[in-house]
DNA sequence: GTCTATAGGTAGATAGAC
DNA sequence: GTCTATCTACCTATAGAC
């Protein structure tokens, strides 16, 4: 009705779309750095080259924006799950799974870091249906490790405590953005830290899962 | 001066630090659950049966309360170094060294959750003295795995990458008051969690350091 | 759609009586 | 040492002009 000409709402959508997305990368990078009680509306706004007024236009409130992070990082975890797959080899599933993680903490660690805190900090900004989602995301991953232990593919561990171990041994590199600094000491990770920690857990994690050849 | 009666000047000193540690295990859960700056000094006169003023008696500033826990986490952290030593069996000091730390992750869930939120936010709190000592502990740590290695006794794994890998598996479960639930499917991790979690890990990680029999 | 001004509420910290 | 009352500053969110 108001907008009655298709290129100017077009365009109109455009610089919507782009400043949500400005306004989302600003909070996560926020958000990651401050948590969400630190975090002020004014510096989102800021660092979003935006008048405080026109992030409230866009989002109505804090909560909001940081739903919308937690749901994009949601996303982004629903790529990896696919990759196990109790038909494949265990092997090289465990590989290609610890190369996504790697990757996505790699490509996304703002987000990982913003998801981390909220889970250590209890999970009270989780939605119900993000909890249930996660659960069971976990609950895909227990299975097929169940299912190749039960084929004999690899040795009897409990399969709980060790997609702990890989999840946490590669969501770390998430957090590496200042451990880095202390434990690599490198100012930044490069292509070559996440490919040697890979091969790292494939040496190790991996490599102990092997069935006894003895 | 105004004191001049001992007994009294005994029981308020007991006064004084039994004061001192209710505040810092309160503020130690809030931060941890709310961050350093969603967390309200009101809050922790509160959980500590303090009137806030009280609280500020004690100690000057949300921040020196804040600096008051991460110091102390930095002290319990500085109990497990001294487990890993290059003279001894790796896999003997290892497996104690993940039951130190597991045991650590049951003991100070909450400093933890404190300190590795802060890892994440940046490290912006944490002193010069503290980041110093963090290095040097993770020095000590990889320079025994060197050692290690280069005695043979275990598999040319990159010392860095492995320490990374136990460290956040360990650290894992200090978390785990809310990922425990849905992970793990309980309500709250038990001593038989901690075990089978040592024993996974020994299992997985430290099984494939051995060297090749073949 | 954009932005200034401001309302309404709350935080960290302190003054000062007891 | 303890505690009430309060100051100052700042934050979320909104009203309303453009």
């Amino acid at each position: 009705m108001t907008t009655t000409e298709s290129p100017p709402g077009q365009k109109a959508l455009n610089i919507r779309n782009q400043n949500i997305s400005r306004i989302l990368e600003a909070a996560t990078e926020i958000f990651a750095r401050k948590g969400y009680d630190g975090t002020r509306m004014a510096a989102i706004a800021e660092l979003a080259d935006l008048p405080k007024a026109n992030v409230y236009y866009y989002f109505g409130t804090k909560e909001d924006i940081y739903q919308a992070v937690l749901q994009r990082m949601v996303g982004i975890w629903e790529e990896a799950i696919s990759v196990l797959d109790p038909n494949k080899d265990p092997f090289t599933c465990l590989e290609e799974y610890v190369r996504v993680k790697l990757n996505q903490s790699r490509d996304y660690p703002a987000e990982a870091r913003v998801m981390l805190t909220e889970m250590i900090a209890g999970g009270q900004h989780l939605t119900p249906e993000m909890n249930a989602f996660l659960r069971e995301v976990a609950m895909r991953q227990i299975r097929v490790v169940e299912a190749w232990i039960d084929q004999g593919r690899i040795r009897p561990v409990h399969p709980r405590h060790f997609l702990i171990a890989l999840w946490s041994a590669t969501q770390f590199y998430a957090e590496c953005d200042t451990l880095a600094a202390t434990v690599l000491e490198v100012d930044k990770l490069r292509q070559s830290d996440f490919d040697t920690a890979g091969d790292t857990l494939a040496a190790t994690l991996l490599r102990g899962l092997r069935p006894d050849s003895a």
